[in-house]
DNA sequence: ACAATTTCGAACATAAATTATCAAAATTGG
DNA sequence: CCAATTTTGATAATTTATGTTCGAAATTGT
């Protein structure tokens, strides 16, 4: 039943650009909160933008989303997400950190951090983030990407192979039913590839709205990871699919707070 | 509903680029007190400029980036020199932007043109901004430095090799009296050599102050360049000197406003 | 420079929306 | 059909948004 009114929500969002909580409620015979569960889910689904009342269309086009802004956006589990993988990294590793907003907060935990580490990676923000903490960093070159400030590309490849890693962190843009994971981009999916064939060791950071969606180009299956870091709370029986396929996944909030 | 009003106060101070707390307040059935409220919001995301009595466009469209507030150091120099460089760059023109901020006064002036150029640089900043603004980028790749964001080193060196540059826009540290260019940095140095190399023309941006003075490593000397532009005023004593090197000196005031 | 006027922002009060929690209802899998 | 799980609804506690008042600060006119 619920399934029908994500899709009328979405549907009276997309036609009037905005719906509020109680009007959905009327309309579909159900309890405000009831609405307010169905809108914060689409909303970690980014499929629209919650606001105090109701919901909008996800505003994304062109607005110049500053990165720090950015991050704001599940602030909370991608921090959750981003201490975990932290608690991965030791002095002296050699790291690799791909582009997107979690590994991004992962970098920033990395600068308050008093670790020693090498550090590449294939993001702009990054870079210079953690270059003014002072740690040793080195960007990947290659073409930079308009919307996200990071490079990929056949010149970011051959640049790539120079180097190996004793971890990798990489994010992704959606995880489908059969637990692949998914960008947007062939030449962003070959980067996070050849990156993976480098490391020794890779994670998956993923928050829970990556799951059950795809994009274009696949990148890898989940059992690739040497673990998958997220804050989603499976079913028993999702969890017992992910064992079947010996995909390891980590819990972004546990024991360790 | 202040999700609308937001939206509102935007789109009426983008059409009549001045809106008073008082007709907005009017127009949107709420006290003075809660537009107050949200063109303080509105301000502080940048978004608009808060003036007495009501709320304008924001002045520049650029954001405030630590970078673009660095450039505000002789910013009128640096932004005089970069106008004069523009006027050398054309459409279909590929491009080699070098580190510093009066190259980035240049970059900006670029992204604001509707020029079509292929650009690569090796100062993240730079990169981003023209990323943004849409023209097609590579960022060269190598180790951050800490200070200034651009990267050096052999795994630049190597990188920068795979292309060619109808022109390259330089900057340098000092300027001794012999009239040969410096940088702090043997790897930047090398890299600055390495870029006038695969370009078919390169031009230095130097500031006034640049003028008499050294650093530890030397670039090249300044009859290297296809043009030095400056806002320097020249003594006639100091011209003959320049001549008789036969350097040539485009002087950035002039003309061409 | 001064006073009159307007605008501003802090503090409080109130209303509305949200979250957390728990029990009831519906759904699912055997 | 029953037990287990998930979804939903009702309630209380919390958070957020808005309006009002009033002294401070800014602008204007003289």
């Amino acid at each position: 039943m619920q399934d029908m009114r994500l899709q009328h929500i979405i549907a009276v969002v997309k036609e009037k650009s905005y719906a509020s909580v109680e009007k959905l409620a009327a309309q579909l015979n159900v309890s405000a909160m009831t609405i307010r569960r169905d809108l914060n889910l689409l909303c970690s689904q980014g499929r629209l933008e919650r606001c105090y009342g109701g919901a909008r269309l996800p505003s994304s086009i062109v607005r110049e989303t500053a990165y720090s802004e950015k991050l704001q956006v599940h602030r909370e589990q991608k921090l959750l997400i981003a201490r975990k993988a932290l608690s991965f990294i030791q002095s002296g590793d050699s790291l690799y950190l791909d582009s997107g907003t979690t590994v991004g907060a992962l970098a920033q935990l990395l600068c308050e951090s008093q670790l020693d580490v090498s550090v590449v990676t294939n993001e702009l923000n990054i870079a210079q983030l953690l270059a003014q903490a002072g740690l040793s960093v080195t960007m990947v070159g290659g073409t930079v990407n308009q919307a996200t400030g990071s490079v990929s590309g056949h010149a970011s490849e051959q640049f790539l192979r120079q180097f190996r890693f004793s971890k990798a962190f990489l994010g992704a843009s959606s995880i489908d039913y059969s637990f692949n994971t998914f960008s947007p981009n062939f030449d962003k999916a070959y980067l996070k590839r050849l990156a993976m064939e480098l490391s020794a060791q890779c994670y998956l950071l993923a928050d829970a709205g990556k799951f059950y969606s795809s994009a274009m180009c696949l990148i890898t299956s989940l059992n690739q990871y040497a673990g998958v870091i997220t804050d989603k709370e499976f079913s028993k029986a999702e969890l017992k699919q992910l064992q079947e396929k010996s995909v390891n996944i980590i819990p972004a909030a546990d024991a360790s707070l």
